[in-house]
RNA sequence: GGGCGGUUAGCUCAGUUGGUUAGAGUACUUGCUCGACACGCAAGGGGUCACAGGUUCGAAUCCUGUACCGCCCACCA
């Protein structure tokens, strides 16, 4: 035999890759059978691929690869994501540092930048999945902004604004100065930091020796402040309410107002309101009809619209000039020194506050009041909490279902769009004509509208288009006239039939395109024949860090569109983590790299750690110790397969056996000759087979993985194959056709159950053993047939092995020499056991290093020997000039100590009253046996204790 | 502030409806190059199952509380 000692994984994968591509086995068409389908959780084509990803995709394969070998039409789809926002940063970054800017080189060209960028990481990414071994059918390969995608994002788009469903509205939300755009709640990050609680000191108005001091962490955003708040029952403040504040520095005349909202135990009981760069302030304004006023712009620098009053003049005795155009950190310093200077600062404490960052770019937003795109939600949301309520999803594990009923219970209208350049350009147009008299919004600090563009800067309406395309006018700010929406650039304006038109700048949420991705890689809203046979599809394979941004959306939209649920088991798997729990990223540089474990230690390790460690409603924790442990299960495997090989007759046994087995029935159980070791090893696997079959059904990967391991390793390899030995190798050529039958099926059938978790180095033996091409990928898996199952050989086999180890426990504790032969008499009180010992003779003498086993009926205990008991079975190895004595009591003596301990246990039982009333009988009856042994047994030791004694 | 999860051998983790002596890998000790495998074989040592109560004949497992760790959600300035 010319196969290495050890597995090489290298060459193996790359040439069943090939194989499998060259075959297209992958590759799915509807037909009559059942389609089993999953659509991948496209990848962003931000880099490349992460543990998680492996994780992910390592489990959708389990899956289809599972599913494709038990009869179904598997269809793994695979596809990318554009990623939005994460992405343009990352180009972004990789421009800036040669020098280009997004501002500079436009839309346009930035965008092919964009493309060319994704054609390359897209490539990478798929490249690496193939090399994971997904077995996605890549003639479906999607992107979601090709042209397929693209137009189902701009139909669901168009269809849900006609419905009523898009508008626009004023919100505050979380704006990324960085970025440059507003972040939904699930882009931006809390967390908890140290900061202070300022106390400043308000006058009030005509009234120069009376204060209200309010508290805030945010002291720059003062210089928005449109009122105080207090408690209307607060008795401090009652005086002051319906009075007026004057806001020190900048000079403004606010009121002070009441509002419940205002919880009098914190701080001083009065609150500022800062409209514009609070959402709880916004709320009261709104309450109270407050006049907003914008203290911070879109770069978190201190604007000009805060010299004004509240009636939009400016204001007077303004003193905070110095700090317009200031950054906001900037202008808190100078804002607090000149407070302390004029003796408006109360006092400063430590506080810890919740700080919101961008998620992308770690930079704290700042709250903004802007005009955005939402999508109501209210309706979507309820529908999806029914569809989860009645089980058309059925999540695993359950645990997910009441945060993911909670989320869509106080779910928000969703904020569509965003202010960047990649990503779906929302298809509404604004007609030049209809909406020209419309702000679009600020051009160097003055209010701009199409037709003060086109009459006053004489623009064409081709440069207008530019100039709105790249943000260099602000936030579109027109209402609902000279509006529409149109999956394709419109012809005519419906209104006043002229044709020039500006597209809204902004693209929409990366999630919306994703929310559409189970339906839009079919095809959809065309119904094509895939979308037909395939959709809905069976599971969704996730982590949780993407339930809400994702899955809840995708259920939404099919509700919406489909009206059914796009999958109705939702798979969620735990997160990757490092060795020390800490979540995997690139800027803790505690990343492990797939590719480089697939390198070092073979992809098959990689999935099988990671199954490995797949545990339901778990996140994991990886390290090398994990994909060592793998690797060696992989060396195992292919050593034990290598024994097999080289004990097959080539041409005399291998053929017809595995004719016969390639059906996937099972033929070794009709042979005439199967004794105990057969039977049991086959028993043990047909147990394996059903437990796999279901922990994988149950999307346990863990429990897969740890039965065939125990089963190929510690069954298999370290029992069955040693007891086979002396069969093989002996020259009764019936018993040794046996064995080597038995070995065929146990070999086949573990690569088979093995398949889905680590398919290279399985296809290889495989087709080592079975020299045709056909693949084992689409090969029957085994199925559990219950009249295998043999329960007596399982008691029987336990016997034997018991006796193998207690031999080898005394040859290792008395240092008997490997090489050694030893004689042992054992004595048996049942005859049952006596021929079952008997029986097994040969494999006590192979495996125990025996050389001879002689029977003795008398009570006569032999000297000079080592004893154990196990059952009603003594066992007395011969030592003859090798035994100590006195190291032989002390072992005796020590089990003897174990025993009375167990025993107590057992005896306090039985002379419990209640336990005797009131456990179980089995379990009484179980404790009396139990105990009755443990007597035999101690009774026995001490006798042969005894008999040392004597010497 | 609310919710969820974790705490089991030195380390990383399993442990199904409460019921054998709580398991595995790794690390450790000892002995093995004997015809699959030293990425191996054999034998061993190692645990108050976080803590405190409770339910029960019986608790790692169920209940309550506490501590620590982690995650998610929330408008307390």
């Amino acid at each position: 035999m010319e196969i290495s000692k050890t597995y090489e994984p290298i060459e193996i994968e790359k040439k069943w890759l090939n194989f499998w591509e060259e075959h297209k086995l992958y590759h799915s068409e509807p037909n009559n059978s059942k389609p089993f389908t999953i659509v991948i959780p496209p990848p962003n084509v931000t880099g490349s691929l992460h543990m998680g990803h492996a994780l992910n995709n390592l489990l959708q394969d389990i899956i289809i690869r599972f599913k494709r070998m038990n009869g179904f039409n598997s269809c793994w789809v695979p596809g990318t994501d554009h990623g939005g926002i994460a992405t343009q940063n990352v180009v972004e970054r990789i421009l800036k540092k040669a020098g280009i800017l997004r501002e500079n080189i436009g839309r346009d060209k930035f965008l092919e930048e964009m493309w060319k960028w994704r054609k390359e990481t897209g490539d990478t990414i798929l490249y690496q999945l193939k090399k994971l071994g997904c077995s996605c059918d890549w003639d479906k390969t999607s992107f979601t902004m090709d042209d397929r995608r693209s137009k189902s994002v701009n139909y669901a788009f168009t269809k849900l604004y006609e419905k009523g469903l898009i508008y626009r509205g004023e919100r505050i939300v979380d704006w990324c100065p960085r970025c440059g755009t507003a972040l939904n709640e699930s882009e931006v990050e809390q967390e908890d930091e140290k900061g202070k609680l300022w106390y400043i000191k308000y006058p009030i108005q005509n009234e120069s020796d009376k204060l209200i001091i309010v508290a805030t962490t945010r002291p720059e955003t003062m210089l928005g402040d449109t009122a105080v708040a207090v408690n209307p029952n607060d008795e401090r403040y009652k005086k002051f309410i319906g009075k007026n504040a004057v806001l020190p520095l900048v000079n403004r005349i606010i009121p002070i107002i009441s509002d419940e909202m205002v919880d009098p135990k914190f701080g001083t009981g009065a609150v500022k309101i800062t409209p514009a760069h609070d959402r709880n302030d916004a709320e009261t304004a709104r309450r109270h009809n407050l006049v907003l006023i914008h203290a911070i712009d879109k770069e978190a620098k201190i604007t000009s619209f805060i010299i004004n009053d509240l009636n939009g003049q400016p204001i007077k005795n303004f003193e905070a000039n110095e700090l317009i155009g200031k950054d906001r950190y900037e202008a808190r310093k100078i804002l607090i020194e000149k407070l302390k200077e004029k003796e408006l600062l109360e006092k400063e404490e430590n506080y810890v506050l919740p700080i919101t960052r961008c998620y992308r770019c770690d930079t704290a937003t700042e709250p903004l009041i802007s005009k955005q795109w939402f999508l109501k939600m209210n309706g979507m949301a309820k529908r999806a909490m029914e569809s989860a309520k009645t089980e058309e999803t059925k999540f695993f594990p359950e645990k997910w279902l009441k945060p993911y009923l909670l989320w869509l219970e106080n779910l928000k209208d969703w904020c569509i769009s965003r202010q960047i350049w990649w990503g779906h350009q929302i298809p509404l147009w604004y007609c030049m004509n209809c909406a020209g008299e419309h702000i679009l919004g600020t051009l160097d600090d003055k209010a701009v509208s199409i037709k003060w563009m086109l009459e006053t800067l004489k623009l064409t309406p081709q440069q207008i288009k530019e100039k709105v395309k790249d943000y260099e006018v602000g936030n579109i700010n027109i209402d609902s006239k000279g509006v529409f929406a149109s999956e394709k650039q419109p012809e005519k304006c419906p209104q006043c039939g002229k044709s020039d038109f500006i597209r809204d700048p902004d693209v929409l949420d990366t999630w919306f395109s994703s929310a559409l991705w189970p339906m839009s890689v079919f095809g959809w809203p065309e119904e094509t024949k895939e979308l037909k046979y395939y959709y809905p599809t069976d599971v969704l394979v996730t982590g949780h860090e993407i339930l809400y941004l994702w899955v809840a959306r995708m259920i939404m939209m099919g509700l919406e569109f489909r009206n059914n649920v796009p999958y109705h088991d939702v798979y969620i798997h735990g997160i990757v983590r490092d060795s020390k729990g800490k979540k995997m990223s690139k800027s803790l540089g505690n990343v492990i790299d797939p590719l480089g474990i697939m390198e070092k230690f073979g992809t098959d390790a990689l999935r099988f750690a990671l199954a490995y460690q797949g545990i339901p409603g778990r996140d994991m924790q990886i390290s090398d110790e994990n994909f060592l442990m793998a690797r060696n299960f992989a060396n195992k495997l292919w050593n034990v397969s290598r024994f097999v090989m080289m004990n097959l007759d080539q041409n005399a046994v291998i053929l017809p056996p595995l004719a016969s087995l390639a059906s996937g029935g099972s033929s070794a159980k009709n042979l005439d000759d199967l004794e105990l070791t057969d039977k049991w090893i086959l028993s043990e696997l047909n147990l394996t087979i059903k437990n796999v079959t279901k922990a994988i059904e149950d999307y346990n990967p863990s429990e897969a993985s740890r039965l065939l391991y125990e089963f190929i390793w510690s069954k298999y390899c370290d029992w069955y194959v040693e007891f086979s030995k002396t069969r093989l190798y002996g020259n009764d050529e019936k018993t040794k056709s046996t064995t080597q039958k038995v070995h065929i099926e146990i070999i086949e059938k573990i690569l088979k159950l093995l398949h889905p978790i680590m398919p290279f180095i399985t296809e290889e033996i495989f087709q080592n053993l079975k020299k045709q091409s056909k693949s084992i990928m689409i090969s029957d898996y085994p199925k559990y047939d219950e009249s295998e199952t043999d329960k007596t050989a399982d008691e029987e086999i336990r016997e034997v092995i018991e006796v193998i180890t207690a031999i080898r426990n005394i040859r290792s504790e008395m240092n008997v020499k490997q090489s050694d032969l030893v004689d042992i008499i054992i004595k048996i009180s049942s005859d049952e056991s006596e021929k079952i010992i008997n029986e097994n003779k040969q494999y006590i003498n192979s495996l125990a290093k025996v050389k001879e086993i002689k029977f003795s009926k008398t009570s006569e205990k032999p000297k000079l020997s080592a004893s154990a008991i196990i059952g009603n079975i003594e066992i007395f190895v011969l030592l003859e000039g090798k035994i100590d004595l006195e190291k032989e009591k002390k072992r005796l003596e020590s089990q003897i100590h174990k025993i009375n301990q167990e025993a107590n246990v057992c005896a306090a039982k039985i002379s419990n009253k209640n336990f005797l009333e009131k456990a179980n009988p089995e379990e009484v009856e179980r404790v009396k046996q139990k105990l009755q042994e443990l007597y035999d047994k101690k009774k026995k030791l001490e006798e042969i204790v005894k008999n040392l004694d004597i010497k």
